[in-house]
This record gives C-alpha cells, structure tokens and sequence, in this order.
DNA sequence: TTATAAATTGTGTGTGCCCACGAATTGGAT
DNA sequence: ATCCAATTCGTGGGCACACACAATTTATAA
C-alpha cells in the first residue's frame, strides 16, 4: 500500500555513493569507475527507480528550442492546421521551458523549402519538426542535421533514410485500401471509378502513389476487378477551365463513372463541379476536414472524408519532441495515426 | 524572446507581501486581508500569472486516491477495455501521487453494485470514476458523494442530476444517427432494417433507446421511411436457442431484411448467427472492437463497428481527475469522445 | 617519498511551489 | 496604557532532481 518513492538518493544510499555520483551514472557523464557504475545500474535495476519527471524537469531548468519547419498556410490552406496543432502544444509546453519557432516555406518553391531549412539551420535548435514534402531537396539537410545530432520528427510525409527520431502521421496504403472498401460498400457492380491526384508531383509525392496502390489493392483482392473499372488522372486547380474541361470530358465519356476518390484535400474543387453542374449520381471520397470540405461532407456531396487529422501531427510532433528533450523518455519511430472515416453525422468531433 | 517565468516570488515583491501570502490567496486558503488579497490578485492578474504544474506537484507531495467503480469484466467481456484504460492510466499518475483503487461489481446485479459503492464510500477517497449504469441505484450515492464534496467523473453513461465533475463518453443520440448514415450508405431500397437491444434492461439503460432514437431520426430525416422500414427487438444472451430462434423467425418473415443494428457491443452474436446458417445478405454493424467481434469485422460479417473507445474512457476518466486533483485544472464537464467507424481496413489503428 | 596532475567522488545551491509553524500586527476589553 | 486573544503575515524546510564546483582519492612522474 505505502510503496514509497525510490528517489535519486536512496539509491546512493544503498550504493555507498553520493547523489551526484548516481546522478552521473544516471546520464552517462562519465567519470565515474566502472565497479561503481555497475553497482549503481544494478541497484537502479533492482529498485526498479522510476526518475520523477517533475523534479527533472524542474531542475534541469533549461530552455529548449524546437524549430518547426511547415509550408505556409497561405499557400495551401491544408497546411492550416498542422500549424495550429503546433500552436496548441507549444502553449502547453511552454512551461516545460520548450521555445517554439516556426519556419514557414512555400510550398510549391522548393527554393524557398531550402532557404527556410537553412535558416533553421542556423538557430541550432535542440529538435525539429518538419513536413518533408520535397523529397530530394530534404536529404542534404536530414544529413547535415544527424552529423550535427539535432533530432528531428516527420510527419505527413515518410521518408525513412537517415532514421529520424520519429515519424507522425498516416499509413498512406493503408488509407487508399479504406477509400477502396468505402467505395466498394456503397456502389453496386459494375461501374467505373476514377482516381484524381490534385495539384502534386506525383514523382515527388511517394504517399500519392502509395494511396493509389492501396486502393487499387483492395479491389484486386476481392477480385472486383470485373466489376470495377478504375481510372485515374492528376489535375491542377491552378487554371478552373482547364480541369473542369477535363472533367466534363471524362465524365462525357464514362457514362457509367459512379464513384470518385480524391487523393488530396481538395475534394472540395471535384464537389463544386459536380453541385454545378447538378450531377448527383456520383459519390465522392477525399481527406481531411478542410474548412472548404465541410459544407459539401454535410450536404452529403462528400461521402466521406478520411481525416488525416492534420491539427494532431503537428500537436503529437511538438509532444513527442518535448518527451524526447525535456523528459529524455524514449519515444516511438513511428507513431501511425488512425485512419478517421468522416462523415456528416460524426464530422463534429473531429473539427476541434 | 527571452520571457522570464513570473514566479510566486515575483508577485510577493511586487505586492510587498511575502510568498506565503501570495500562495493562501492563490489557493483561498483565507486568513488575508481584503485589500491585501485584491491587490495580489490583482497583480497575478496583471502579470499573466501561470503556476508552474512542475514545482506545485512536486511542492505537494500529497497522496490522493482515486476510486474506480465499474463492472467486474469477468462478466461481461466488455468491461475489460476501461479497465485497461485506467490501468494504462493509473501508471502514468503514479509519478504525480496518484494511487488508484478499483472496485469491481457484477453489472447484471445491483445489490453488487450497491455493496461496492458503499465500501468505496468508506475509503473516502479524493475522487470517484465510475461507470453507473444502475440509474435508480445510483442516485443515492450522488447525493452523498456532493455532500461529502468528493468529485465524481462518470464514463459511458451520462446521468446529468447531482452534476458530476464531468462526463466521458459518447453522444448516443449521435451514434445512432451515424449507424443510420452507415446503413443507409450500403442499402438500396426497398428493405427492412432490424434494430437490436442485447442484455439490457431497456428501461434502465437510457443511452440505448438514445441510439435508437437517433438511428430512426436518421431516416426520418431524410424521408427515408418509404423505402426502409425499422423493425425492433430486445434478445438475451443467456439462452442461445431462445435469440436464436427469435432470430431464424424474425429473419423467415421478413425475406427483405438486408440489415442489422446492434447496439450493444454483442455484434459477434449476431454474425456467429449469421454465419453458422450461411446468410450473407444481411449487413450488420454493432459497437465496440471486443476480441470476440474482430474476427468478424475483418471477413467482412460485420460490416461496420462503432467504436466507443472504451479504453480511452477509463483512460481519459483518470486523467482528468489527475488533472482535477494534482494540478487543480479546471476540466470539462463533458468530454465526448469521437464516433470512431471501423472496418476491416483500418481496424488496426483503433485496437491497440 | 613527494609533488603534481588526473580521475573520481561529494557537497551545496538552485528550480518553483507547498505548508507547518512561528512572528508580528490588530482589536477589544480592562 | 496594558494585556490577551484573534487575526494576519513571514520564514524555513521539504519535494526530487540537475549541475557547478569543491574535496578527495588515485595514478604518474620526479
């Protein structure tokens, strides 16, 4: 019942030592005998000594800085939340004595990726938190970074070379698999199904394909492939006539076109089209809760959104740094967030 | 940049008082002047005054413990989830002087519940998680625990009387519209759904006729009820040749029932059902990832699982009583936890 | 064996807050 | 004015840990 707390100095106790010298062993500060320092892990073992993270944090009293690399919400409005997230677990953390400092890049100008990174760069946080949504011009830094040993966290975007201290977000072939069973469960054999990827290069963009994959998977390991004709084509929303052309086109020549699943967050655009043009035999599936998608996801022109949960990866990285360099915890490699089917009637508990 | 952290010490200077001072208005501990009190709170104001949780928990080092009434799971299996959740839980609070004690009852048995309220009610306890799924039986206690001032946070069932400190759980009106959504998503008219209560007293147990509520105002809503006509039916578990004939006679009459609606966690029962007779027309979607209804979620039995997240219940419970108790944060009096849909394809991100 | 340097260990102070106890102030009655 | 009690306020030790610095021990060279 009374199990008191070990603390720091009953193990010095126990070990004939000082506080300072467990303390030592404790952190690998070195100077300490090897007889010593055995004595000290095994009776640290044998206590089963939990640190109090409180009294750590407290006393380290240090200011640690995380810099937070993300594209411009300005640019990309998808880029809105992961930067509240961020936001949101800075003021939690502030106590904890961790600065957070926001790196904001364009992202469609990979020149502008490079300079804010090497700006980052300069401040030598203690940790970073970045979206590496360009795939070649982040490896130089992810190396330069390691040899300098500043941890750094992914999220939205995997890239598993020079092992970051961890990556947050979602597994994109897994998502595409879902977006192919929500497709399969409402639609009736056979019709055609067109995949859209908006507004990415895709050679760039690995976790597009990788959607794709999945959902074409799904399809061939029920054997729906008879059933289930699959199309698919990229668009950009940077010209309106253009990809409505397109569309229309598309839609022209498939009469049978029954179910559109959107790779991206602009689902939003295909819904406008369609409401437009009042087509409303066509159901549709795309990501996350963007202010533009969820008027259309509650008048059911969206089926369903998969929410990549966008607001907590940039809340879970900042949380996941701060375990790693206030409280020194070992964190996860990978921390894999659900896959939230969307919809109008539960869309209320995840827009906050 | 450089913000220092106002302390207590801080506001003692700027109050000419001494720390002391400052800490009994902070904590209304009484015993301070009017106008000394106003000017400190004044000046707490003023400075933006954030208590550090480190050095207050730490500077405690009080013992609170925490009572946990629920269901013995041996019961009824699932009951094993929120008491995994607090258990998780319990670990993490350890730090913070936070033991927690569970009482186990029989849910199929109110004087059981009674008896272990009482026995709780004597360790007087700093705060109170329970789940009171016995409305009537409840209620006395509520009027107990207020006048004794210990806090109560209530999980999975809502009982808004005696406001409770807070409440975990789902919106079940919600849910059952969103199981309506799910179904009307995979049907096409005309057909006949059935709704099923599994074990409950119906009477007692206001969250499932909530489900159902909301389930038929799905429908309603969209006038639907030409094409989808809702049938009922209360089944035990106790004797299986009882339900299941029950079943085998419902489903004989009724040659367009294409779906069911379980809106307990006894899913898996059903789809046993189903699948020993080899009727595979039928869509089913129930609650919850119990052990027994993963298998059938992933060969596709039960099409769709409303996760309540009963892990996270007991999880969220204890936490937010730590929160309540260690670090005196003001906490939501509702906690409404998402309406999770699962399926086969993203299962795996909702069980672990 | 000393003197000296290097490696190892111990001590003390700081972190921000809580709280018990004791000191100072106030008020009222004499 | 004096005394006592009640009220109000200040002080100091403690919480568990980090870390700089001092003290001690050990190794090395003269």
């Amino acid at each position: 019942m009374m199990e008191k707390t070990i603390r720091i100095k009953d193990i010095a106790v126990k070990a004939n030592v000082s506080t300072g010298t467990v303390d030592r062993v404790i952190h690998n500060r070195g100077n300490v005998t090897d007889a010593v320092k055995e004595r000290v892990l095994r009776i640290i073992e044998e206590l089963d000594y939990q640190p109090n993270m409180m009294a750590r944090a407290l006393g380290a009293n240090k200011i640690h800085t995380i810099a937070a690399l993300i594209p411009d919400p300005e640019f990309d409005s998808y880029w809105l939340a992961p930067k509240l997230g961020i936001e949101k677990a800075e003021k939690e953390v502030l106590q904890y004595g961790v600065r957070v400092q926001k790196f904001l890049f364009d992202p469609y100008d990979s020149a502008s990726f490079i300079e804010k990174a090497q700006e980052l760069s300069e401040i030598n946080p203690g940790g970073i938190l970045l979206s590496p949504i360009f795939y070649r011009e982040t490896l130089p830094f992810f190396e330069k970074w390691s040899s300098l040993k500043i941890p750094f966290v992914l999220f939205n975007t995997q890239i598993e070379e020079f092992n970051p201290l961890s990556f947050i977000g979602q597994n994109s072939y897994q998502s595409g698999v879902l977006a192919g069973k929500l497709i399969h469960y409402g639609q009736s054999m056979p019709c055609k199904i067109l995949v859209i990827h908006f507004d990415e290069d895709i050679s760039n963009a690995a976790h597009l394909q990788k959607k794709e994959e999945g959902f074409r998977d799904y399809f061939q390991k029920y054997q729906l492939t008879e059933g289930f004709e699959i199309m698919r084509t990229e668009l950009s929303t940077a010209n309106t006539s253009v990809y409505t052309d397109a569309l229309q086109q598309i839609i022209d020549n498939n009469p049978t076109l029954t179910a559109i699943y959107v790779t991206t967050s602009k689902a939003f655009k295909i819904a406008e089209f369609l409401e437009e043009r009042e087509i409303n035999n066509i159901k549709l599936i795309g990501y996350d809760l963007l202010p533009q998608n969820k008027p259309y996801l509650e008048k059911g022109l969206i089926s369903f959104l998969i929410n990549q949960n966008p607001e907590g990866q940039g809340y879970w990285g900042i949380s996941l740094l701060t375990d790693h360099l206030v409280f020194k915890k070992k964190v996860a490699t990978v921390k894999f967030l659900p896959l939230d089917v969307v919809t109008s009637e539960n869309l209320e508990y995840f827009s906050g």
